[in-house]
DNA sequence: AGCTTAAATGAGTAACTACTCACTCATTGG
DNA sequence: CCAATGAGTGAGTAGTTACTCATTTAAGCT
């Protein structure tokens, strides 16, 4: 329908919400709040989303696509598999920290049950360029040893809890450092066999 | 005060809490439906729980005791540090595996801001005894190369996409299979230096 | 049985929330 | 310069929520 909404309000109204929603959870956030941070009037805002859950839903698919991006541009079939995966998880924990907000929210709705069944697919589904990275690696015979479950576990939850730390200020080493050991601890710990 | 108040309702209460929250988010759970699915009515909880939000934070100390305690039962000091953070590890696995509710719970206050500052706290300092485990494993030479928050990161988090994934069936190997191959991922991934 | 004490009740309340809609006003095309 | 369009407004609404309190119910003691 209508699509002269300005683009740079839609803006506005998401970053306002993602800076609401990481500090104080998107349920502890008005709708008041965001417009008000947004510059806008509290009807505007229903004017751009229809609803709350549509904005909510509008910002997660967007970090989503994010992620997805980060994902997709460490990915260079010429390199050997395990170069990939670790590149992969040195792009995405690069973006996290770029990005300590977006991913706050991001493992917020990951963790709230009750968002929508669209959303949930999301979740399930996941990366798919990671998974065939991850059924390449087996198929070779490099992590034979470890099942998809627990190589999704490894590879994404502790970015969150690092990403918390650096939120909190509690980060005590250097970023670079800190993504290295990450890169390096998650992949030889998947790599052994047996 | 008044002492008179019944323990099994209270248990009954928390339980029921525990049950709605871990699925519907306590945000999105009334105090109401907290009550009646309890058994007892509206009221009644209020007499128990000074407030909703000392209801949670009553519910996530006991929780967090319980962590505590399967942590602390994990460590004997006559055994190798090794072994010791490895049989931690899977002691926390096995009571999350057994308590899926709480431990969704857990995680949705570790990672929901605005919290109490006292619970606060208690996420930032964690585990003590976990701490010094780690601290003389670092001490004696193992993990020289891992700092603390990526080893915390690596220990924790990664436990709860496996709950999750569990809880909603997505969990398709055993899961004592998976727990063994997360216990030893974990601390592989530590153990390389350099 | 009666009396005392306190636990349990649940209708009621004040505060808040997402969302609406009748209206204003800026922009644009003729 | 006027008229038409639709973006923007914000007071208002219907619904929900955490929490209260006057009252009822039950239990314990003598």
């Amino acid at each position: 329908m209508s699509r002269h909404l300005s683009e740079e309000k839609r803006k506005a109204l998401m970053e306002a919400a993602v800076d609401l929603f990481s500090t104080q959870g998107f349920h502890a956030t008005p709708t008041q709040q965001i417009s008000e941070r947004a510059g806008v009037s509290a009807g505007t805002l229903f004017r751009y989303f229809q609803t709350k859950e549509d904005l909510i839903d509008t910002l997660y698919t967007s970090i989503h696509r994010a992620i997805a991006n980060a994902v997709n541009e460490a990915i260079r079939p010429e390199i050997p598999v395990e170069e990939q995966i670790k590149n992969v998880k040195r792009q995405v924990l690069h973006w996290m920290f770029e990005n300590p907000k977006e991913t706050i929210f991001f493992e917020q709705v990951t963790s709230t049950p009750n968002i929508t069944e669209m959303t949930k697919d999301k979740l399930l589904i996941r990366f798919s360029a990671l998974d065939e990275l991850y059924q390449k690696a087996v198929s070779r015979g490099i992590l034979k040893g470890i099942n998809r479950e627990v190589f999704l576990a490894n590879f994404w939850y502790p970015n969150f809890m690092l990403i918390h730390l650096h939120s909190f200020g509690k980060l005590h080493s250097d970023i670079e450092e800190t993504i290295e050991q990450s890169v390096a601890s998650m992949w030889c710990g998947m790599e052994q066999k047996q």
